[in-house]
DNA sequence: GTCAAATATATTGCGCACAATTTAGTTGCT
DNA sequence: AGCAACTAAATTGTGCGCAATATATTTGAC
């Protein structure tokens, strides 16, 4: 391992961080034409995956799984709420909570996201294996630097 | 490999692009505080470490080492020049083109950018070589994604 | 039962990120 | 020289992402 003078240490290009950053971009930006035909932005797509696998769950929860908090679900969810793709009721049994239902065309919306599940793994250029590595590899700093 | 029915194709939990975005997320939420006391942004620093590294490159080369388009980095760095971190001057040769020039307020900006770089690579729970990993896979995923 | 602390959601304000469009300046063809 | 094609920035509009704050409801200690 070389010495690095100051101008190594803080080149952009060098950085994993910054690495990380543009890829993430990148990637939302990929997925937006696919998309497109959904009418459904990438963390809205996040948001109708967990109400797939977890109809029914509250603000909290959803917000837990998207690793957001409420100043980004809520608005969110309103849009989602706006499209017809799910409803929000407050809960009977705590009315400070507010729970999140699917409607059928939110339910339908779900073959056609399999299909673009599908197109989204064709654009990777990574294998499998490599995949899994850097799923691995961002799920490991995410935990650590969430509850430093 | 098993077969996967519908629920686990689109779980959440188990896309690398979740991952990637929610890290990436992660990241700058934490580089917030650390740079708190140089009172910028992620992005701003990213911006700033370009200049500390090519002085006077114009806004279109800005933007291309940023991966970012015109529509981002005007404002960003008009907010810089706010901060009396840079100036913009028109090309003479090409005035449809506008130079970046650090202050020497932006330049003094560099040792203390340096400590940041520091106390943020103490936060991260990766070691080099995995940081290193994560660096070429979100590299290889992003230019890919990029010229496809 | 009262009231302070805790909890769930919503709101506000700012700064990206980017597609689409506009404005201004340059180049190249004839 | 005239003008179309190209290029560099800037502008516009939408949707995050999040810190800070506000509002409403519930819980728990007494």
């Amino acid at each position: 391992m070389s010495q690095m003078n100051n101008d190594d240490a803080l080149c952009l290009e060098k950085q994993s961080c910054f690495s990380l950053y543009s890829a993430a971009n990148a990637m939302v930006r990929s997925y937006r034409t696919a998309l497109l035909e959904l009418d459904l932005t990438y963390p809205q797509y996040l948001a109708m995956m967990v109400l797939w696998s977890e109809d029914g769950l509250s603000v909290k929860r959803m917000g837990e799984r998207l690793h957001m908090d409420s100043g980004t679900t809520t608005p969110l969810l309103k849009r989602l709420e706006a499209k017809g793709l799910l409803q929000r009721v407050r809960c009977k049994q705590d009315e400070r909570s507010c729970l999140l239902q699917l409607t059928d065309e939110g339910l339908a919306l779900k073959e056609r996201a399999l299909e673009v599940k599908k197109a989204m793994a064709c654009k990777a250029p990574l294998t499998e294996e490599e995949l899994e590595q850097l799923k691995s590899l961002c799920d490991k700093l995410r935990v650590h630097l969430c509850d430093q």
